[in-house]
DNA sequence: CCAAAAGTGTTGCTACTACACCCATGC
DNA sequence: GCATGGGTGTAGTAGCAACACTTTTGG
């Protein structure tokens, strides 16, 4: 009864379903430390608390075209990266209903939604921490003020955080929070914004380099008050997603 | 309309939902191969084809509890490893109806499951095979004839052998693959199967060693014909899941 | 004693870190 | 020229791979 071979059988009207959504981590680094988009909730429950964007999945679309149309809903954002990232499926995650949430994680600069997030009030891009053994992540505004997070959302982001770090030194997932064109300071502050620890500057040059996945494009950081940085290049190269 | 706020003013009959199932990769090391259990399909579509073992998650039931379910149908596996693997949601993957399918993977010594594989004739452990850059694994019986996959789970197959493959060198995923004693070479065999390339004796066992991960028992192996090999037990310690 | 496998010593390589230093630019 | 950050040289260290070697057991 429990097997593949009972899906025939199953009439899919007989028995209640879950409702399927997505939600979307929608991360960048600002001033040193990771973020990520939330929007203030207007109504209960959780009214006041603030969550992530999401979406009902559609019938006939795919739960990767489902969280491409919730970022698309921010801006023009086509191009950024995007990755699933885990399905929250306790029973209770939510009061009203049973609803099941396959989250996503995408990265961007952060001055690539800034428009989008002045042009709602209801929308910020909120500082995030996360300790060791923490099973959720916290929430606060740039001035340091905690932002309460609803549903298990905190739990969501604590999963894209630590996906984050976890992928950070092997597969060019930095490169996603920055622009074409970069210098290897900009760099490392990303890098160090995610894992929560400075880094030592030329062992951090010499590793980036030494990977061949950086071109060298001979233009410099313009106006730079002193000596100004080459600005790099990102190759995606030998077998990269 | 695409926000999390939609979520309220959303009633839940109103349109039609995706249904909701998990499908389980009961994985082993057979024959210094990966194999994961497979049933034969009865009935169309994809009849005679073999597909995973799943279910569909009930209303009230967590996804991992679903998953548990699928397991513990199986036999009394219920110590086993598992964990949640990626969701699957492209529109067409089932022929009758939208289905989204949560896989899970899960890891057992061979001969845990003996007994519930020969209690069922429909049921199998699968070599597979699976090639650098390939979309869907493949799978064999012992002898090397074909066994055709059903729907996606080729797919499926893929992303749990690689998934396996990445955490096989830092996170004792291997140990679950043996009893709770096992001589060096024994770990050393999984290893193997599982990167498909033979490794260096002496410089697996002074890596494993030096990891700490390992405690010698002083119990040394029965019935070898030749100079019996010291037991180990693997140590959990800290921060591992 | 011999075959076969367990287990060890030694070497060398590679990646990475740390520290100190030189270089280029704007004021 | 001088402050500031960009960029480089030179070790030293840890982890790991390869090879040769010794040890232990059953027959």
């Amino acid at each position: 009864m429990d097997e593949r071979a009972f899906l025939d059988d199953y009439d899919p009207t007989a028995f209640k379903r879950p409702s399927l959504a997505v939600d979307l981590v929608l991360m960048s680094v600002i001033a040193g430390a990771p973020a990520a988009v939330l929007r203030r909730r207007d109504v209960h429950p959780f009214r006041d608390s603030w969550t992530l964007p999401g979406a009902f999945v559609g019938i006939d679309e795919s739960l990767d075209a489902a969280a491409r149309r919730v970022l698309g809903g921010k801006a023009h954002l086509d191009d950024a990266y995007l990755e699933q990232l885990y399905t929250f499926g306790v029973v209770d995650r939510d009061p009203r209903t049973r609803i099941i949430s396959v989250a996503y994680f995408s990265l961007l600069p952060a001055d690539r939604f800034a428009a989008a997030l002045a042009g709602d009030p209801a929308l910020t891009l909120a500082r995030l921490t996360l300790g060791e053994g923490d099973e959720a992540a916290t929430a606060h505004t740039g001035n340091g003020a905690a932002l309460p997070l609803g549903f298990d959302h905190g739990a969501i982001l604590a999963t894209a955080l630590r996906r984050l770090r976890g992928k950070l030194d092997y597969s060019g997932i930095a490169f996603a929070l920055l622009p074409e064109r970069f210098t290897l300071r900009a760099l490392q502050e990303v890098h160090e914004a995610i894992l929560g620890t400075p880094l030592n500057k030329p062992a951090f040059r010499r590793r980036m380099l030494d990977r061949g996945c950086l071109a060298a494009t001979g233009e410099r950081e313009a106006g730079a008050s002193f000596r100004p940085a080459e600005l790099y290049r990102h190759l995606p190269e030998q077998g990269e997603v």
